[in-house]
DNA sequence: AATGAATGAGTGTTCATTCAT
DNA sequence: TATGAATGAACACTCATTCAT
């Protein structure tokens, strides 16, 4: 009911929504500066300045995705803790589902994924705040007694960012591989090493 | 000779190699498209004319400035290939070697390594041309019997690549830890996995 | 029964009235350019269709205003104009009383007043109106023998709506003399000038 | 010879005097908001980045002229005092020639004077630092036995500047009457009064 | 080898105003 | 009487780049 007689776009909210997603994929296409946001309006039929209705700025709806990554992504960083008690066989699998929920994430939400990682001038904070949450888990986990201590958990974490990052671009999103691919050969990698 | 009539130290060459040191600095703090030309000869003490004399274009200096990169980072990774018939106890450190290296790469040259590894709009090619470049040392060594099989080598090399970013990013950079450190506890994760 | 469902104090001319007055501030205080309808009509809790309702654009409110100030300035000059067989002694006392009446207005409408005499692209005319006024009383009170006549009256009565306006701005609205006090110096001054 | 060769506007600092005249009159015509940077460079057949050479921004060249004016008149104000032990007979021309210096900066630069008096936002401070500087004049001459001491100086002095202000804008830009004319008269009504 | 002067092409942003309801 | 949503038309300003010398 609330649809009926309802034109294109003759809702603020429909609008302001569609202009956010478009906007996602020509900043994650294009990068910050050979974004238009006359392009971006032009994708989504409306003038120029409708974008000024619902947006101050070409940066601040950059900074709105950029929060919105933040978000999404802290919550998933926070549920990977491993609960205390576990079994250890089930160790593996349980690290594994972490990261499978970070590589979801990405997969879902590319665009989201390419700004608040790679082009966002604070992706270097978004990350360094990701690996100071990872390194919280692992500590507790060293604590729990599920890893040995013969390394620096900030190294590990950092790492860990870095694997997560770097198998995203060059696996996740070219198709290579999959979440749960990925996921499964990290935990083997950093929980048994390459030596034989 | 060539020092006659010389003045404010603006040889040819030497304006060149000016505004590329300069470039570079600039590229590296405030990325490609807040750095300006203007700004740039300011600093160099020469006029926009100038620059034009010896660049093309503002991507063409920056694009020089990638291959800087690119060759420079080339010799180190082919250097880190392991020899075959090495003692498996010097294994660890003959690795550590090769990582050290690149991340001495990137302490000596912070702003060729930001500018090839995260500002280009290529970094995505050049890491991955360095992950095929680490993939093919990893094979080789799981031919010579220093590896087992159990993971995905091109994985691996991916992981090692994004630690390697990361960790130079986070940990190198901010001067958190030594090129030293950093390889020796890659090299232990890497090796031996975190399980107790 | 006009009073019937009204809402938020906004039956048509409360509403009108309420943005006219609320206009007239904001014009005073930031001038035409600075004074945008949004703002209007966010102090007067309507939207901007609204203020299309009452007025046919911004400059129409701007003039509306202008003509206001304009027709409540003619009565005052014109009551100002000196009675025939007045007795001399009550001479400065009445021409006092006119000014008096001028400043008084504008110490009541100090917006208007900024409007009419400042602002308005048409303030020159609207003072050339008044001074013409003011010489037509001039004249008639040389006629009346009250005045010698070795001075051009038009010159007299443009520097009499000079010395209004400088010392309307000068003096009034920064309450450093009141209507009287001013009235009464520059009737002391042009009636009997300075020189000892 | 330094013109020889010289084409249309290939010398800076010529470029830079045609756009602020041009800009001077631009202003004194339209007013700050309806001038147009466009419009000027179209004048000064140059191009928009052209401006910006010279000028940082459309305030920034409105506050130099500004400045320009300020400059000038405070030189003519300072002038303007009567020396001591003046012949009594001298002083009314003396007076006039003050005035009639003021008159004749307005005359030939109207477009300043329009700007500085009329447009600036500052006008009124402007206005008030001339009659302050008129004001202490007076003092002087009061001290010096000129004038009696009935009336509050600071009221003439700013009822002076009215006079100058509205004769300017009335009389002397519509080509009414001419400088000397009006000091003459000023000088006559302030000096003498009205009163037979 | 170097420059003073100038520009083409573009981009984000603003604001008065109106349509459909 | 009133509004949520949208727009046409501008305008200031920037920057890489080049011409003439």
């Amino acid at each position: 009911m609330a649809q009926r007689g309802r034109k294109k776009g003759s809702d603020g909210e429909l609008s302001r929504a569609l202009l956010l997603r478009i906007a996602a994929d020509e900043f994650a296409e294009h990068g910050y500066y050979e974004t238009k946001i006359s392009n971006i309006v032009k994708k989504a039929n409306v003038t120029q300045p409708t974008f000024y209705l619902y947006f101050k700025s070409k940066e601040a709806i950059f900074q709105e995705l950029e929060e919105l990554f933040r978000k999404k992504l802290a919550c998933l960083t926070i549920d990977s803790r491993l609960e205390e008690g576990l079994d250890e066989q089930a160790l593996p699998e349980r690290i594994a589902g972490g990261l499978i929920g970070v590589f979801h994430f990405f997969t879902e939400h590319p665009s989201l994924g390419k700004i608040g990682f790679y082009l966002s001038p604070s992706a270097a904070d978004t990350k360094a705040a990701m690996a100071a949450q990872i390194e919280d888990n692992l500590l507790s986990e060293v604590e729990a007694g599920y890893f040995h201590q013969n390394v620096d958990m900030s190294i590990v974490a950092n790492g860990l960012v870095g694997m997560i990052d770097q198998l995203t671009v060059a696996k996740l999103w070219t198709g290579k591989n999959t979440a749960d691919e990925l996921a499964k050969e990290i935990v083997a990698i950093v929980l048994n090493g390459l030596k034989k």
